[in-house]
DNA sequence: TGTACATCAGTGAACGCGCGTTCACTGATGTAC
DNA sequence: TGTACATCAGTGAACGCGCGTTCACTGATGTAC
C-alpha cells in the first residue's frame, strides 16, 4: 500500500526498525485520503501493520503525532520557500517565486497542510510552542524577501509587515481554495502553478488601472 | 446559556415551537467554542435542552444539520457582501468594501465560516449541490463588482476571473489567518477591520514601486 | 567467544466512553364533523 | 362548542461501534564480564 522507504524496512520482523517514521508516513497517507476529521490513531497503526498500542512507544498520544506532523511540515515549507529564492534573481523575482512555491507546497502536501493550520488539533498551551516557532520561521523567509525587495527599491516602502500579511494572505487563500473548494476537483499541478503565478503577479502589480 | 430568540420560545413545553432554529443556534454556539472537530450532535441537542433523538425530526442526520448551517451561512455572506455595495460609491470603492466585508463576515461568524469551507463535512455528491450553488452566489457578488469596475475603467482589463480569484484569495486567506493562526489570540473587531482594509488596498493598488 | 541480564519495542486483550442512530412510546396539537 | 381522531414532535432507553488508551506480557537486542 505505502511505497515509502521507511515503511518497507525489514518486513516481518518483530521489531520494526523505524516505526516512528512509518507511522508518520501512514498518517500523511491517511490524512490525504480522508482529511483531518475521522483521522484515527488506530487506523494509522493499522496502515503501518502494527498493533494499536505500538504508537505509544513513539508518541505520547494522538495529538503528539499530529503535532509532529505539523512541525515537520512547517520545516519542510521553510526549506521549500528558501529553495525558491535563487540568488541570481532579483528580490522582486524571488518574491514571486516564494509565493508560487507556497501554493505548490500546499498542493503537493495536502495532508500536512490540513494539519498545519488547525491549531485546535495540534497547538500546545504555553508561550514557546515549537509549532508556533516553526510557523514563524516559515514566514520569516517571506519577510526577508520583502525587506530585500524594499532595499532594492523594487517595491514600495510601505510597512513591511503589511506587505507580508498581504502576500501571505493571497497565497494562503489560494491554497485553501485549491484544496477545499469545488475547484479542487479539476485542479492539476500545472493549473495550480498557473493560477499561483497569475494571482501572485496580480497582487504584486495591483489591479488599478492607473496610479492616482 | 444561549441568548438567541429562537432558543427561548416557550420554555418547559413538551413541544418546543422552533426546535429547528434552536438546534442551529446551539450548533453555531458549539462550533464557535470548540471548533469543528469533536462537534457532536448529542452536544447540540444537550444545549438545546432536548433528547438526543429530537434532532432527527428536523434533520436527516448530523451531516444534514451542518450542511444546513453552511448553506444558510453562504446566504448570509451573500447578503453581507451585497450590503457592502453602496450605490453612491464608485465601483472601485465598492470592490474595496466588499473585500473588507468578507473578512468581517468571517470574523463575526467564526463558527459558520469553519463549516463553509470544509467540503468533506458538508458537501453532497452530485452536480447540483445547493451548498455549491450558495457558494457560487456569494462569489458572484464579487465577480459583478469586478466587472463594473472594469466597465468604469477603474481597474485593468485583465481576465476578470483572474482578478476575482486574486481578490477572493486575499480576503479568504486573511480570514483564515485571523481565525486560525497565533494572531487570532489578540485580534479584535477593530484590528481585524484595519488589517482587512490594509490588505485589500495593497492588493488592489499593488506593491510595485513603479510601473514597468 | 559465551552467557546473563537489562532494556527496548513490540503484542493482544481489555477498559470505559461517548458517539450516531433507532425504536416504541406518548403528550400536544390541529381538524373534521 | 364539543368530541374523535390523525398527525406532529417530543421522550428515554437501547443498539452496536470504534475510538484512545492502558496493561501485563514477551520476543529481540545490546552490553558487561
Amino acid at each position: 500500500m505505502s511505497s515509502s522507504v521507511a515503511t518497507q524496512t525489514k518486513p516481518g520482523r518483530y521489531h520494526h526498525g523505524d516505526l516512528r517514521n512509518a507511522l508518520l508516513d501512514a498518517a500523511r497517507e491517511l490524512a490525504s485520503e480522508i482529511g483531518v476529521d475521522n483521522f484515527t490513531l488506530r487506523e494509522v497503526a493499522r496502515r503501518a501493520n502494527v498493533s494499536p498500542a505500538a504508537p505509544y512507544h513513539h508518541f505520547a498520544d494522538k495529538r503528539d503525532l499530529t503535532r509532529a506532523l505539523a512541525i515537520e511540515a512547517f520545516s519542510k515549507l521553510t526549506t521549500a520557500l528558501s529553495n525558491a529564492k535563487h540568488k541570481k534573481h532579483s528580490p522582486l523575482e524571488q518574491l514571486e517565486q516564494v509565493g508560487i512555491a507556497y501554493v505548490m507546497f500546499a498542493f503537493e502536501h495536502l495532508a500536512e497542510f490540513r494539519f498545519m493550520f488547525r491549531r485546535e488539533l495540534c497547538a500546545e498551551e504555553g508561550d514557546f510552542d515549537p509549532l508556533e516557532t516553526a510557523g514563524i520561521n516559515a514566514q520569516a523567509v517571506l519577510h526577508n524577501t520583502v525587506l530585500e525587495a524594499q532595499n532594492a527599491k523594487q517595491i514600495i516602502a510601505e510597512n513591511p509587515q503589511d506587505i507580508v500579511i498581504t502576500l501571505w494572505s493571497v497565497v494562503h487563500g489560494l491554497s485553501c481554495i485549491l484544496l477545499e473548494s469545488p475547484l479542487s476537483k479539476t485542479t492539476t499541478a500545472k493549473s495550480a502553478k498557473n493560477m499561483a503565478k497569475s494571482v501572485v503577479q496580480l497582487s504584486i502589480q495591483g489591479i488599478l488601472a492607473h496610479r492616482e
